[in-house]
DNA sequence: GCTATAAATAGACAACCATCTATAAACCAA
DNA sequence: TTGGTTTATAGATGGTTGTCTATTTATAGC
């Protein structure tokens, strides 16, 4: 993923019809698409929110109600595109907020 | 179209497991939706670039190679989300951003 | 009215995606 | 090694979506 994203200022064409490369648009889309999801939204709040702001996947399967797999499926979303950084301890793995990937998307609508 | 966008912060739980609200969750995933896709960021980047900040729609197909009825969706999207603003003037529709619309995503991530 | 241009709609189709159940893999503790 | 717990993977399925062609609607000028 790439992490130098533009604002759409930056990818905007200078005078000519040309429009902001494809492969950027697809970039930025991808990371966008990761938090786009309701249910994915669900999980950053409860993440953010949590005790040292970490889950493990476990915690979540309840106060969403939604399977094991699912939450395994969304959280393997967040991290492809490093929104989530997670953790392993013991049997567990703990999964945090990436801020920093947090401020990219913020940037982008600045 | 809920306006009253809430940071993650805002709408995850307080003590309890329970989770941001799921309308809530839906109403900001709609609109992270509709920016989420590469054509609808090169289209928005198009017309943030474009003279006096707006264009009309047979100015996009050019250059993004898609098809009349292919923009007019993709516009019809970004105005659903009041993302763009339509003001028709003749023959032509003029579409510009909704610069405050555009805000309340930064906020999202802020 | 007739013609030309711009935009929207309808319908079709392929690709993608969120979810599930069932199963496997990783890890810890006896 | 056996058993228990947590996470990941495989495969299936129904729903969504981006794109196209064909058609219709809206507007302007003659």
């Amino acid at each position: 993923m790439n992490k130098n994203l533009l604002t759409l200022a930056d990818c905007a064409p200078a005078s000519t019809a040309e429009p902001m490369a494809r492969a950027k648009a697809e970039d930025i889309s991808a990371l966008l698409k990761a938090v786009a999801d309701p249910t994915r939204l669900q999980i950053l709040a409860l993440i953010a929110k949590a005790d040292l702001q970490e889950s493990c996947a476990c915690d979540l399967t309840g106060p969403l109600g939604l399977s094991q797999p699912t939450i395994s499926h969304h959280l393997k979303k967040l991290a492809e595109v490093e929104l989530v950084k997670k953790q392993r301890r013991g049997t567990w793995i703990w999964y945090s907020l990436n801020k920093a990937r947090w401020s990219q998307i913020a940037q982008l609508f600045a």
